[in-house]
DNA sequence: GTGGTCTAGACCACC
DNA sequence: GTGGTCTAGACCACG
């Protein structure tokens, strides 16, 4: 678990949180029943408040992801695989449909727009 | 100029004059020294404050898309092909660089985002 | 009396058109009891609101630089050498002396700002 | 932070502001990631409406001065050497591009600039 | 008529 | 506590 925040962005701290677990999850380097860093440790690390933490894992734990139990701590989730696979394309599906709604209000053709990816995907390291 | 707003977004009612106005513009259906509807007027038909529009406006005369005069009103900038070009493509390319980034920390290969791709292009009417 | 509006500045119209007057007063272009154009005539040139010539004319009348005749029109008042000099000379004091404390409170140095006045005065065409 | 404000100034109070703050980080009076005081305790403290000073730093963030985080207040921006310098040199060329502009439409020599300005920083304590 | 600025309140999300 | 957004008024300068 490394997770790494940023002052600068806006994007709320426990949505930093929040994403970079579910990524840990999705791309199974955490697997079911493994614990999570309690509340309390993960904001110390992170030099951030409580509050944050116990904001981030309420929200993951509201999504299915975690399960928090008093005392014990928060673990992952017993998730099947499909669950996981859903969750993964959906993030990205919904990215490619905003994508195709754009490109063709603005008049970018969808090759062109293929060949951007294409591009992007050997510039980007 | 058909504005839609919508209370329910959690998107800010500014942004969201605003980028239906840049898309009027990107897609060529507003033209240079087109007047745009004055900001009182256009707050009287949203059903909107004065300076919700008047933001909108700001934003998009420091962004380059309009200018705008006391007691004349506002108008849309010159703008050369290449600004349009440019603004059109840079909106496109932030969202592929956005799906290129969570591909991979997903672990969901290139091949598979590009297949998406086509399958959603050819699924969207 | 060649006028030049630009409706992209965000300095008022009138005082464009006062501007330019004063100028060539100043200059010695101007001279005493020579005719300014009417009113109605330099808001049809300029193809601006005839509110805006009046207005520029009202102030350069409040300000010493014309006398205007009801049915005969607007002239150059009469000045001495002396108001001629020191309204030069006033304009430019002024922006000098803003310079000093400027530069003095960012820490520029005196001989700094004399290179950079030297270097821009061969750049400016 | 000791900011005074104007009302009688022509000049708007969240410019004022601006300026201020803009010339203390220029002078290195305000640090790295030093805090400044919140959108509301200067409201107050100025007797003025939240919504001017917030527009004053809403501002400096978007001139790359300041950044500010929802909950966490605004903090002066890590800065460069060459920002500040280059900032600092803008300030004073700015000004120095007008003069030579109105020294030459006034019919004043550049000599004659150069004089005054010498001259008065002899006089200008 | 236009936009520019300002006020004095309010609600929300974040920390 | 913080900033982000929004409202419903107001006064001013400009054309």
């Amino acid at each position: 678990m490394n997770i790494v925040i940023s002052n600068r962005s806006k994007e709320p701290i426990y949505e930093q949180i929040k994403k970079q677990i579910v990524s840990e999850i999705l791309k199974g380097n955490l697997r079911e029943e493994e614990p999570l860093p309690s509340i309390r440790q993960l904001a110390e690390d992170l030099r951030v408040s409580m509050i944050t933490t116990k904001k981030a894992y309420a929200e993951l734990e509201r999504e299915g992801y975690i399960n928090t139990a008093v005392g014990k701590g928060s673990f992952v989730a017993a998730h099947s695989n499909d669950f996981l696979k859903e969750k993964r394309l959906y993030i990205i599906d919904k990215q490619l449909r905003q994508i195709i709604t754009d490109s063709r209000s603005l008049g970018i053709s969808f090759v062109e727009v293929i060949d951007m990816l294409k591009a992007l995907d050997e510039e980007v390291e």
